[in-house]
DNA sequence: TGCAGGGATTTGTGATCACATTCGCGCATC
DNA sequence: GATGCGCGAATGTGATCACAAATCCCTGCA
């Protein structure tokens, strides 16, 4: 779970649904192709068509639903050209990300990287494919933080976004004992404040995933 | 102008609101800081709240607006951290897109860019900003659709529409001779066909606005 | 057994309305 | 003359409705 801190704060319903619908999407739990309706998942969360409406609208603006010509949306099913497209950007802006953080990343953060990462290898050796995909953006994302680039940052959001569910589809077959590898050279690069070195990992990780995929031709 | 070509096609009042808005912000017609509000847009398009909110949560999502803690919607006034941040990311995004363009560049394509570059010094000659601006994106949209990567491009357009309202006040006041001093580097680099020296022409091209900017201390 | 037709249902779109909040501006007070 | 107060206007939010288009499913025919 992302940044649950207790908000007595009420925020308005669309952006309610809005930040829901998007954490199931990004972290893999809705498969690729699965349709939303307005009406649907007004009743389902008990709001008018209203603030449905606007969040899909927004999660459709960003790229993490598809609209199909008579204005159905789905999640989106990615073409194999698409998901290399966003795994470059993903090569591109992550290893620029992790270089800002870098000379603000102590200890502190260091140790949380590595608890965030045992959880990770917790999830793998459960097979929970969401479990997986969620600590391993948190690992990233804890990481990128430091980087105080919130526009740079939202990009890269905007991306795993996209590969939500493509992400799931993909791990859910991947099943390998795969204990986040690149992961623990990005650890070390930090340790070593080796910037060249931490672009690399990074880019290795972020690419690997891919591999994958390409390997199985989908 | 971009693509207009000639379309039966009958689009929704949302969308049709959503690409002009869309073009007015990217090219600079709306000054940072404007406010826009549902219902005067309603009235001044004819149409009602429902269409025009939809099109501004669409734009919002996509950083071409920004949205106050009372939910208000106005151009957004970029902090001289955020328009670094964006000057990065088409440093990182755009340099890769001409450098998939190039394998796909020919004779034709090149003298489509002379021409759009023409033009655009013609607008300089003018102190048209608004023209100015959009010739400068046309010369790089008409490349880049060449690298046949819609994902990538799509990210590329999004940071150009986050930096519109900011590109009319700073070329607003520029004014200067400027002729599209590196636009010339990369058609020759595109009739060369060398990638690296038009990676380096790209990214010398997007960040040499950013120069500007960071001299004058804003 | 497969396929085309048609009607009922589902679905998105846009309009309108009520309501609570916020904003703006003038007035009174110090 | 400056500042805080309060009221009216303006604004965003969410609900509901009418309508048109798309979809789905079932029936009948080849």
């Amino acid at each position: 779970m992302t940044t649950i801190s207790t908000r007595p704060i009420e925020t308005a319903a669309h952006d309610r649904l809005y930040r829901l619908l998007r954490q199931q999407i990004m972290v893999g739990e809705m498969l690729p192709g699965q349709a939303l309706t307005l009406r649907g998942l007004a009743k389902q969360y008990g709001v008018s068509m209203t603030p449905v409406r606007e969040s899909l609208r927004r999660l459709v603006a960003e790229g993490a639903l598809t609209l199909t010509a008579s204005g159905r949306v789905s999640t989106p099913e990615l073409s194999n050209e698409r998901i290399e497209e966003l795994a470059t950007l993903r090569s591109l802006i992550e290893p620029e990300l992790a270089a800002r953080a870098l000379p603000r990343a102590h200890f502190a953060l260091i140790d949380r990287l590595s608890a965030i990462n045992t959880a990770n290898a917790e999830a793998v050796a459960k097979h929970d494919a969401v479990s997986y995909i969620r600590t391993n953006l948190d690992f990233h994302r804890t990481l990128y933080l430091r980087a105080q680039s919130p526009a740079i940052l939202a990009v890269a959001e905007t991306v795993w976004l996209q590969l939500g569910p493509t992400m799931r589809a993909l791990y859910g077959r991947v099943q390998r004992n795969e204990p986040p590898r690149h992961h623990r050279m990005i650890l070390s690069a930090l340790r070593a404040g080796d910037e060249p070195a931490l672009r690399l990992a990074v880019r290795a990780d972020v690419t690997s995933g891919l591999r994958h995929l390409s390997q199985r031709g989908w």
